[in-house]
DNA sequence: AAAAATACATTCTAATTAGTATGTTAGTTT
DNA sequence: AAACTAACATACTAATTAGAATGTATTTTT
């Protein structure tokens, strides 16, 4: 029983360690012993837990990413009873505003692993696939609710405004990080508004 | 002036080999040894014409994907005699019918390389700055010439939407990578349109 | 035509890497 | 408490890597 409880916290701090360098240097540019030193454990720790780089890349999708999808964008969108273009605004326009300088510097985790995806690793891309289309599934809900209450214009097609929604904010933090300043962000919002505004009745 | 023009055609096979590869595998991913393996040159030919793989990723992004952007999204702009919401609804919506099956699959190489970069690799982040400034400027400067000519609204605000459509269309390379399928960009292009149409008059 | 320089190829080193094999200590089961 | 197993650490192998050093044939310069 506590043994089940330490192993549980070793691989947990290895996944964790593994996120905080893959969004750092990036998946291939990431070593395991760059993630053990970092954790103070050794390499046998490593292979105790895991067989290879490529299953602890699937467990930091699977498990870190996708929480902070959730947290981040699916769980905000639950709050139907709220005006839906208001609430999109809200989720895709003010919350980039708190972003820590970190999170601007170094972009999307989810598009970062996209951009370094070539053919060769499909696996993640298939995870990763399943991560947006349940952003894009909460999405649809939303901009459906919005139709049914007539907030939302009925000839609007939810599913293109979701897709179009999710590219646009991948995008924007894909160009954030590159500029590495703010007034992308400030720019996009404007443009941004008034997309979602025109959603709107 | 024989040796001149030996010296050009191999460096400029190493670029492009090199660029092949990055697209296809990363940066990261992509050693010297594969290059030159694909090139049927040694490494001592690398090394003599270029210092590492930090160089060749600068020419790789200066010469390159620098072209590829301004034939692919700046000279279309030139058409300034065309109807702007017109043209960018062609450059932005349109051209993405006409990708091959490989760029739809690997993406935007700009984009994978912005994927990549983390806080170390910043000579590279400054590059692709600039080649999206180019980008931006050519956007403003078409924008401006549609609200000249009253084929765009007086309030739009250029410089934002200029930026806006930069970031959806590398949004949607990216997510459209995730997804493989061509749905996304179908879906994508409906609210694009509709959100280019609103600028016009 | 001799000397020098260029365009490479070959060979080497030293570091880093993934992954394995073999400990050792602590916890768990019987 | 003995036997077993899990959670690591240490020490290894084998491959790959970046990059330097050195060699050689072909041009170019003098």
């Amino acid at each position: 029983m506590k043994q089940e409880i330490k192993s549980k916290e070793t691989q947990d701090l290895i996944i964790n360690t593994s996120f905080e360098l893959f969004y750092e240097k990036g998946y291939n540019a990431t070593s395991i012993p760059d993630i053990m030193k970092e954790t103070s454990l050794s390499k046998g720790a490593f292979y105790h837990h895991f067989k290879n780089k490529h299953e602890i890349g699937k467990k930091v999708i699977e498990n870190i990413i996708r929480k902070r999808i959730k947290e981040g964008f699916i769980e905000p969108l639950a709050e139907l009873n709220r005006n839906i273009p208001e609430l999109l605004l809200y989720v895709f326009t003010n919350r980039i505003k708190n972003y820590s300088e970190r999170e601007k510097a170094l972009g999307c985790p989810a598009n970062n692993l996209v951009g370094e995806i070539g053919y060769t690793e499909q696996d993640f891309r298939v995870i990763l696939k399943s991560l947006f289309e349940e952003w894009r599934e909460a999405l649809i809900n939303a901009i459906e609710h919005g139709k049914n209450r007539r907030e939302i214009k009925k000839d609007v097609n939810s599913s293109s405004v979701a897709i179009s929604l999710i590219c646009a904010f991948e995008g924007v933090r894909s160009v954030r990080k590159v500029y590495d300043d703010d007034k992308i962000f400030n720019e996009f919002m404007q443009s941004m508004g008034s997309f979602i505004k025109n959603l709107g009745i």
